[in-house]
This record gives structure tokens, sequence and C-alpha cells, in this order.
DNA sequence: TAGTGGTCTAGACCACCCT
DNA sequence: GGGTGGTCTAGACCACTAC
């Protein structure tokens, strides 16, 4: 494998170091190579191998001990694919081993709530657009997503809103934005009868309840999402590691 | 404020940033000083200083734009303090406004079950304690935790154990371990009666579940948990930041 | 004692934003 | 153009672990 420039030499060790980790080329269990070795392999500073190792280290991919080496974590693949390692639930369910697909139920255009204008900073009544999807995992439905928006930030007509697309590729086609950051509440609560269809769960059945918000770099709520998440099908795992 | 050596530049730096963005010193949205000037202000290098900014910027705390600086988040109190932030729910409602409590329920040394030991890696029918615990935001119940780990970690008596210390500290104090990370599944669930008492819930409410394993740096399960949490009094906060 | 990861420095050069 | 963050280097020294 060569290294080739540009784009980021942080970026192109990672994603080496990553497949190599993934493909088993390094043993879950067994060392890695040390920092100089790979940095001389890679023809990259030490500074720039321990920059990935640390990434990879706060993900839980690797742990190191110091005087000892740089291990491969028993449960890589497992940690690679957690709520959280990204966006897009449709890789989640990929990633649990699953065949993902989507349909789309429903795209409208309405007045927003109170409450949604708050939240999206925007003014009362302004127009924003609902689309609510169903994400299914080997055609058993597993999450129930409405995603609301500003009409104003999209740079198109709404019937042309591909419902296919992850959420933060509709913001970068649509709204020529970026995602940044997002922060979930997570609550619980019951299969109500118009999920019932759609999950197919008989009303009274619990299920997790994620409200989203989605940022951009400056802190401009981009994107509420309120899904229902049928865990008994698809798990909601997450992984945090230390920090200090 | 005086920089002293030993214990890491970066967590001396870290600390006294964090707290001058969490005291508002550097006012949420605004600009802080450029890197260049913080590393003369604290007389470390630049390195160090981004090294730092670094990781609040994966926190969220902070916000960076090329050619530009480095910017407060608006929400950064709220992002400091969200589930995932620290081992330890006490911090949490802490961090919440409320003032925390735990009493303990129960304290026991019992025969794992299957699944248990599984998940422990023990040999079946090896002994483990239980601890069932209460915590409480303002004197409200907000979760009852039971934490299960093998006996033959302990270095002392089970009655000998302090109910009132948090995870991580029974872990240092206890096994003469640290703590690395967790894996939590997070699952919604009706009370039931036993917790009706407890939880101060009436049957049938829905509460979020959260199975928690704690692992050791070598990846050694060491302590489970069966978390039930009221996200009606403790929102359950999760902030994630894009990461390539 | 040799080799590993942990910490830190000083400085180079680039890409980008603002005025 | 001047300042900011982004990337990367080469190398020093320390702390720890295994042998």
């Amino acid at each position: 494998m060569q290294i080739q420039r540009p784009s980021s030499l942080v970026d192109q060790v990672s994603a080496i170091l990553r497949k190599r980790i993934l493909d088993h080329d390094y043993q879950p269990g067994q060392r890695l190579p040390s920092e100089s070795e790979l940095a001389k392999e890679l023809k990259v500073s030490r500074t720039t191998v321990r920059t990935v190792l640390t990434k990879f280290a706060n993900e839980g991919l690797v742990f190191r001990k110091q005087g000892d080496g740089t291990y491969v974590n028993k449960q890589a693949k497992e940690i690679d694919n957690h709520y959280g390692s990204s966006w897009d639930f449709s890789k989640l369910i990929e990633g649990n081993g699953y065949t993902p697909s989507i349909s789309t139920i429903s795209l409208d255009s309405l007045p927003a709530t109170e409450e949604d204008a708050t939240l999206l900073e925007l003014a009362p009544d302004s127009e924003v657009i609902h689309i609510k999807r169903l994400f299914s995992a080997d055609d058993e439905p597993v999450i129930h997503v409405t995603n609301i928006f500003p009409k104003s930030l999209l740079n198109l007509e709404v019937d042309q809103i591909d419902g296919n697309l992850p959420i933060y590729k509709i913001v970068e086609n649509y709204f020529n934005q970026e995602l940044a950051y997002v922060v979930s509440d997570i609550q619980a609560t019951l299969a109500e009868k118009n999920l019932k269809q759609t999950l197919f769960r008989e009303e009274g059945f619990p299920l997790l309840k994620l409200i989203e918000t989605f940022y951009s770099h400056d802190h401009k709520p981009l994107i509420l999402g309120v899904s229902y998440y049928d865990f008994t099908k698809l798990k909601l795992k997450l992984v945090q590691s230390w920090k200090k």
C-alpha cells in the first residue's frame, strides 16, 4: 500500500491501519508493530502515527500499554459499529449484519409548531418540512424516523428530495451545509396506534424514542429528528472510554 | 494561574482552559485567544495547546474555524455534562442541577447465573456480589442500579464495601484495578412491581434500561450493571460529534 | 538493558479568512 | 497581507515493561 498525497496523511494512515485491524491483518488481541516501525514503514513521522493510534485508542479500537506495546481490542469489530459511530441508521443496520432498506412514508410542508420553531430558532409559523421514513433490517422495520427542518434552508423543491439519502447527505446536498454534532435525548415510550402499522408492534410495547438535534459547525440547529427504535431487533449500543 | 510540573502539561492546560470556559471567563460564542497566544501565556508549546483544543473540539466544548479562530460552544455547559462524560451517576445528577444522594438497598453474595458467568467470563457457579443501589436527585429516586461482579476480585470482606462510592472508585479501591471503557446496551422497559417501591412509578410506566459491561484496559469484563432510569426526571443525553 | 509508549518542544509550511 | 488554524517533521527526554 502506497501513501499518496494530498489528503491528510493522518486520514490515509488512519484508513490503512483501520483496514488492517478490521481485516484481521492484525489479529484481535495481537500486538501492533511499534510506533517507530509503523512510521518507518509508512514513511511518516512517529507523531503522525501517534495521532492515529490515539484516535483509535479513544474509539476503543486498540489499547496501549506503556513500555509494552499497542494491542488490537478483541471487540474491535463490535466497537467500530455502535450508535454514534455514524450519522447513518443504514450503516448501523448494515454493521449489525442486516441488509438495510429505507422507505419514505411521507413528505410534507407544514407550519412549524411553537416547540419546533423554538428548537430550530425560527420565526413562529415558518414553514417546515416533515420527512417520515422507515428503516428496515432484512425487511423487518426497526426504526421509524421523522425529520423536521426549515423549508427556507432547501435549495430545491420539496418533491425533489431523495428520501433514501442519509441525513448528513441531505444537509450536504440540499442545504449546502455540513453537520457538526448531534445532541440526542433518549427516552422510553410505548408503541402507539399509528406506529403499529409501521413498526408492526402491538400497542403498548416498549420502544426507545430518540429526540435528536443536529447542529452545524456554527451551532445553528439544522434538523430535528424524532425516532422510534425497536431495540429488540436492533441493539442500541454505546461505547464510552475513560477520559480524564 | 501558574503551571506546575509534574502532572502532564496537557492535563493542566486542559483543566485551566476548561475552567475558564465553564466559568465564562471566555464567554459562550466568544473567540478564544489564538493557539500561539495561549501557548505563550501558559508557557507551553503550541502543540500542547493544540492537543487540548483538539480534545475540546471532539467533546464539542469548542469549535474551530480555519483562518478565523476557536470559539466557545454556546452549549458548553450542557455538553460538559451528558451521559458518557463520566462514569458516575452522582456527577450526572449534580450536573443537571440536582443534589445527588445514594442509598444502598442490598448487598449480597450469590452464585452466578449462567448468563452472568458468561458475561463476566467466570466458571459456572462462581460467587458474585450483587449491589443494589438507588440514586436520587433532590431526594426523588431517579436511577435504580444493580451491579454484579465476581467475589474473587474483592480484596476485602463484602460487608466492608462502601455503597456510596461510584463504580470506578469501587474498582480502584476494592479490586486494585482501573476501568478502561464501558459498553452500554440501551433498552426500554416497563416499571415492574419491585421497582415501584424504589422508583415510585406505577406499574407499566416506561423506563430506560441500561445494560452495561465495564472493562479493564486488558479487556477483562470486571462489572456488570443493570440500571432502570427514569428519564422524565433526569435526561439521558448523548452528544456525538462528527468524525471522519 | 533494550525497546516500547508518553510527553513535549521548536519550527516549517500550508489553507483559509478577514479587512 | 497578516493572522488563524491545519498538517507534519525530527528529535529529545521520560516512564514503564519485559527479559
